[in-house]
RNA sequence: GGAAGGUUCGUCUAGCUGGCCUAGGACACCACCCUUUCACGGUGGGUACACGGGUUCGAAUCCCGUACCUUCUACCA
């Protein structure tokens, strides 16, 4: 049990080297909740201190990533390369009190030492070469050399902590070797400024991918030297692709904002990210607000959990269904537009939207969809031709005489169908889909009669008009 | 190679303080129903406790071993 006065805060910490990934999103998500479930603060922090691949558009992929997905952070986001001037006190302070030592090694001297000790059957660590030790003489400083900053790592015991997703866990210090934690530059590396980072921001709780279960040792042993409180850690399983292995763009889309182009409702994206590796019960569609309600670290699972597009894809069908029309309208209009140009006002695309979102996974299917009630699709020859026949012409031109009059709604053009259908003696079918042809261009709409309502009374007059005089019998 | 974690239907999971489990739900799949096409919806069906030992009157649930999976083993985060 937490002590409730304490109030909890959790982070989620992104390095922005790409865009935002399913993976991260789920663990942010987590974060997130838990946060949110315990009325604690969320932060973003960004860890750019990888020059070399960090970007600022990978900053801004996150940050519209975590806006589109309705992850609000309370702080941040900080950036830790404008911590810089603190990681370096802290370093002062570890080098000054005998906690870190200067390594002299060059990179390719520890490389050659580890190939030795992976040739040897070892595991490959650092020796200590350089590490001070009473008694100890230590190699002569080398010229042009510039050191890097080792980290003065517990050799005995082990560490240990409950991990709040894995249970305890506990690593023995013959493990960890003298990691590195500022660059022959002087730039501090990601170990060292997590630990400053989660210290200096009062994180109560860590909440990351499991990869990061070997860190969490090396963690825990530089926020001892430091004297600092120690955060709990729950480290959350990853997801893998349909073959088994980690996530990646091999498997189709990784990216999040991929999901907002191929027309997912972020609501959907986050309720199936939340059942992926954590359940409540039977429960499978729940919004934000039951989710954080339910929301515990406990009931993550402890083991890696697949990706599965067609669950998503359901779930995104049943999020489409709820929802709002006038909603649906404006978030599909775009990928409409993008496909035939400015959309004309009738149908309203609220009404086209409600006639079609039961039947479509996505927005691009609704879009598709859509399309039909705003240009023309000029139908098939061989649809014209195997829908109209010598037995349904007649019955058509009659019908057709019979929609000229009428007043345009669903339910009246209804009953003229029915009539015609009484009428010839033919099958509902034999009238309906000659309809649809011509009408929509199409075989599959929704019912025939809704779908003619939409589409117009002078149009679909003239659409069948013009087909049926240009019918060869 | 070493370390850490894991293993329930094809997939996500419920269950894991042992008996209510001849293992439940959801996706997917198949069949049927509904039907004005395609969907939606409804009903039904098949498929799982990795393997081997033990503890126990009784184990998916506890213990041990084996196999397999994932992650880590960077001057990346």
């Amino acid at each position: 049990m937490i002590a409730q006065h304490t109030m909890i805060r959790t982070r989620f910490a992104p390095s922005p080297t790409g865009y935002l990934h399913i993976g991260g999103a789920r663990t942010a998500l987590f974060s997130w909740a838990f946060a949110r479930h315990h009325a604690g603060t969320f932060i973003l922090r960004i860890e750019d201190t990888d020059l070399e691949r960090s970007t600022p558009e990978s900053v801004d992929a996150i940050l519209q990533g975590m806006s589109w997905l309705n992850l609000d952070y309370d702080e941040g986001p900080f950036y830790q390369m404008q911590r810089m001037p603190r990681y370096k006190e802290v370093l002062a302070q570890l080098l000054a009190s005998g906690l870190a030592y200067y390594c002299y090694a060059s990179k390719e001297e520890v490389e050659t030492m580890r190939e030795q000790q992976r040739a040897a059957g070892l595991k490959p660590r650092y020796d200590g070469r350089w590490r001070p030790e009473p008694g100890k003489t230590l190699p002569a400083i080398p010229d042009n050399v510039q050191p890097v900053v080792r980290f003065k790592n517990p050799v005995e015991g082990s560490v240990a902590w409950r991990d709040l997703v894995k249970g305890t866990i506990e690593i023995s210090n013959a493990e960890l070797d003298d990691l590195i934690i500022a660059r022959p530059d002087g730039t501090p590396t990601y170990n060292f400024c997590v630990v400053v980072d989660d210290w200096d921001m009062n994180i109560t709780h860590v909440i990351r991918g499991d990869d990061h279960v070997n860190n969490t040792p090396r963690q825990i042993n530089i926020l001892k030297a430091l004297g600092a409180t120690l955060p709990l850690y729950g480290h959350v399983p990853m997801i893998l692709g349909a073959d088994g292995e980690r996530l990646s763009k091999r498997h189709g889309a990784v990216s999040v904002m991929q999901y907002l182009e191929e027309g997912f409702l972020p609501e959907a994206l986050l309720n199936y990210l939340a059942r992926l590796g954590w359940g409540h019960g039977n429960e499978e569609v729940f919004d934000m607000t039951q989710f954080v309600e339910w929301f515990n670290l406990e009931a993550i699972s402890r083991s890696p959990a697949k990706f599965d597009p067609e669950k998503l894809l359901w779930i995104n069908q049943q999020y489409l269904k709820a929802a709002d029309n006038e909603r649906l309208a404006t978030l599909v209009r775009p990928f409409m537009e993008q496909q035939i140009g400015p959309l004309a006002s009738t149908p309203p695309l609220a009404e086209v939207v409600q006639l079609l979102k039961e039947r479509v996974g996505t927005l691009v299917e609704l879009a598709d969809a859509a399309h039909l009630f705003y240009r023309y699709i000029e139908p098939a020859a061989e649809l014209l031709e195997q829908h109209l026949t010598a037995e349904t012409v007649p019955a058509l031109q009659q019908l057709t005489a019979q929609f000229a009059q009428i007043e345009w709604t669903r339910e009246s053009i209804h009953d003229a169908i029915k009539a015609a259908v009484a009428d010839s003696g033919l099958k509902m079918p034999k009238i309906a889909m000659p309809l649809r042809v011509i009408a929509a261009g199409v075989t599959q709409t929704p019912s025939i009669d809704a779908t003619l309502a939409l589409i117009g009374q002078d149009t679909v007059v003239q659409r069948l008009q013009q087909q049926l005089a240009k019918a060869v019998i």
